[in-house]
Order: C-alpha cells, then sequence, then structure tokens
DNA sequence: CAATCCGTGTAATCGGTGCTTACATTCACA
DNA sequence: TGTGAATGTAAGCACCGATTACACGGATTG
C-alpha cells in the first residue's frame, strides 16, 4: 500500500504545447478507464486481499490522476461493488461448467461436485471469494449482479437436494436444515482456509484439498439413507 | 469514525499555571492508559466492527493525545492483538462454563453442548468473534494469548470426540475428519450469521439459534453409530 | 464546417488515519 | 533531595477517500 509516488517529478504533460496526436501520447481521454480501474483492482484483491484496494493506487496502475475513478465509481465501496460482480461472476462460472459433464441421474453425486467445486474456487481464489462473501468490503444488498448469481446458485443446490431427496438417495432430514448445514460446511472450510486456521488444525496445505473432499464425502455419507448398518 | 473534532477550542490546560491536585483536574499521567485504552478498543470493536477501531477514536476516548496510545502498543496492530486476546479469554471462559455441568459420562452429549455453546456466544458477539477469527485484523501467529486460549479449545473438542469415539458412540469416522468437518460446520454457520448471509437461506434472525441447534443435531446424527435403520 | 455541449480527466484541497520525533511532565528510586 | 525512566503532548509526515473548480476534446447539431 505504500509507495513513494513513482517517479514524482516526471509528471504528465513535461512541455509540450501541443502534442499533435502521437501515438505513444497519451490522450487526454483514456478510451476505457472503467474497465482498465476494475481489471487493476481485480488484481489488487488478489495481490493482497479487499483492503490493499485503495482508488488511488487503481488510479496509479491505470495512469491516471487520483480523482479520475470517482467519475465511473461515486466512492470507493462502488468499485468494491463491481470487483465483488466480477468475482462472483466468475465463480458462478465455475461452478456451473463443473456441474455440467455430471449425469443428471445421480442429483447427491452432484451434489458432492457441487460442493468440490465451491472449495476448489474458494481455495484457489482466496481473496476473491472473501470480497464475495464478507459483505464488510462492499454492499450486498445493493449489488444485484452479486444477488443474482448467488441466488441462482443457492437454487441450483436446492434444486439439486430436492432432486436427490425424491430419488431417494436422503435420509429423513429436513431439507432446509441439510441445506444450510451443508453449505454451512463448505463456506466453514473455505473460510478456515483463508483465515488461516487450518494448520492449527492439523492440516498442511499440500492435504487442504483432500481434507475439503473427504469433509464434503463425510456430510454426504451422514444425510444419505441408511439401508445397511456400518 | 468520522467525528468534528469534539470541541476543538477547549483544549487540555487552558490557563492555570499549576492545577495544585485539583481532584477533577485531569493528571498528567493517566492511572492505567493501557486497560483504558484497550477497553475504548474492545467497545468500538463492539460498536462497528474491527475496522471502527482506530487508534486516535480510542485515545479521544480516553481522552488522551493522539500520540500517547503509542507507549502502550507499538501499533494499531498490537492493539487489535491486545482486543483480540481478550475477546478470546472471554470466548473460552463462556465456552468452559456451558461445559462445566455437563454429565462426564456423555461425551457425545458434551460435543452437542460444545457445539452449541460456541455457536451461541459467536452469534451474540459477533464483532468480537470476527476479530478472533478473521487474522486479517491481527497477527495470530504473534498473539500467545489467543493462540494458548484457542489450542486450548481445540484439544477440548478433540478429546471429547476421542471419549465418544472409546464410548462406541460414533460411527467408523476417522477423527480427524470428523473434528475438521464439525469445525467448520459451526464456524461456517457462525460466519454465516456474521456476514449476513442467513437472511438469503431463508433463516430469519429469530430463527437463527435454533437453526443452530438444529444443524448441530444434524451433524451429531450423521456421525453417530448406527445402530439401526432409519 | 463550425460552434457548442457535455463526458471525462486534472489540480488543489479537506479531513481522516497510522506513525514518528522532539519535548514536557511526573513518578519512583537512589 | 536529585535524577533518570516512564508516560503524555505537540507537531508533522505520508497516505487515504472524497469534493470542487477547472481543462480538454469528442460528438452533436445548426
Amino acid at each position: 500500500m505504500r509507495r513513494p509516488a513513482k517517479t514524482p517529478p516526471a509528471g504528465r504533460r513535461p512541455a509540450k504545447p501541443r502534442p499533435a496526436r502521437t501515438p505513444a501520447a497519451k490522450p487526454y481521454h483514456h478510451g476505457d478507464l472503467r474497465r482498465v480501474l476494475l481489471d487493476a483492482a481485480m488484481q489488487l484483491v488478489g495481490e493482497g486481499g479487499p483492503e490493499a484496494v485503495s482508488v488511488r493506487e487503481a488510479a496509479r496502475r491505470a495512469g491516471v490522476s487520483p480523482g479520475a475513478p470517482f467519475r465511473h465509481f461515486p466512492s470507493r465501496d462502488a468499485l468494491m461493488n463491481a470487483v465483488a460482480e466480477e468475482a462472483q461472476r466468475r465463480f458462478r462460472a465455475e461452478i456451473e461448467a463443473a456441474l455440467a459433464g455430471a449425469p443428471s441421474g445421480d442429483p447427491l453425486g452432484r451434489f458432492r461436485r457441487l460442493g468440490i467445486a465451491y472449495l476448489r474456487w474458494a481455495m484457489q481464489n482466496p481473496t476473491h471469494f472473501e470480497i464475495i462473501s464478507s459483505r464488510r468490503f462492499f454492499d450486498h444488498d445493493r449489488s444485484v449482479g452479486v444477488s443474482s448469481d448467488n441466488a441462482e446458485l443457492i437454487g441450483l443446490t436446492e434444486r439439486t437436494l430436492a432432486e436427490a431427496l425424491s430419488a431417494g438417495q436422503l435420509g429423513a432430514h429436513d431439507l432446509k436444515q441439510v441445506q444450510i448445514a451443508g453449505r454451512a460446511l463448505v463456506y466453514g472450510f473455505a473460510r478456515m482456509h483463508i483465515d488461516g486456521h487450518l494448520p492449527r488444525w492439523g492440516v498442511a496445505d499440500a492435504e487442504a484439498e483432500q481434507m475439503a473432499a473427504d469433509i464434503v464425502d463425510l456430510f454426504i455419507a451422514g444425510i444419505t439413507r441408511r439401508t445397511s448398518q456400518v
């Protein structure tokens, strides 16, 4: 977050009275500053987490003055909202892609895929996952992109579980409870990973992915219809 | 976080050449500034979450100059560490108190109490819970108070689960997996509550506590030894 | 083609923050 | 009784988000 002003004396527009459209000379208008700022912010989140994002730094990376971003995002929060929407969009795309090749006849198997894909993405994109889920970093309620994508994912798991139930794959459980418990499980594990809890629980980084799959399986075993003992 | 300087002209030490120890006249030395700052920070966390804590605001509430806190806490992070230690201490005390009256003959029942007490405290003290778990707000590895209290709690659940296993209350599971899955479940639910996910999952605030107990029971049912069908 | 309008970027500034340095005060101990 | 260490103050740095007044220039329109 600290940086020494990056060539302070070499400001823009040194002495030329009229640049006369040199291609290398940066034009007054940027082209697509909004997109560039968003990309810079995404990159900052990836590098140092949500709080590493500062409007000024994004402006610096875009090669633009500190006030310029406010033409495109009325506040830092608005920028973070856009970042969260982008992240949520990618997240959803990945989840749905992971489910694409799954056989539709096995809802519980698809539920398992869902959980594992969820954890996979979360562990591979911890900072972006954090920004999506942690509302502290942006205003969920005001971000239609996030909430609609998210609602889509919630509906997806809901339908999958309902199918599993009606296919007789589940024990006699309250579906809503199972749903929320499943979510809490994967969300909790993802956050344990993000928040650095896993080492304290004896899980090395290398094992984390296997452990993620294991606890998903453990959960599924727990809710599966019990047709035989032990 | 914004405040208009709070009576800017009425600075300390108005005109009196020597206060001669009036009881109301604040002495140069504060007495126990460290404690007061810590309390102020705890209160700030309670009011507006971890990021509502600013060194200057804590100093303001303690009635002291902005630089004074740095005599007691070398950085904001150090202050946050102290806050986290205090919160973790309270958390552990509450958990252990909840377990005090539990019969030692029923480890699984104690495990259940453990989970419910965990969720209870987390949901009643969301911001303090967040600061304990979210490493973003302080340096876990450097905070011996937090990690030792936390290790104690981890050991407690570990022992409880091991007892349940040897008492034949558990199915044939990998104990470490069960442990981590259990933790992920309660941690995930607590964070869902903190992060405001529950409404999106159709859980109103009033139901949250009941739902917490339900998913703990669901989990325990899933790992219990299966002696009969359905 | 020319004039003007408005979207976009710049410069300067404000109050907030964490943190450091130099100085003032007072307590505790020799 | 002195004196040094501990503790608080004052001032100032760089950074931040945000606002305002102004400069530029592409697009629309007469």
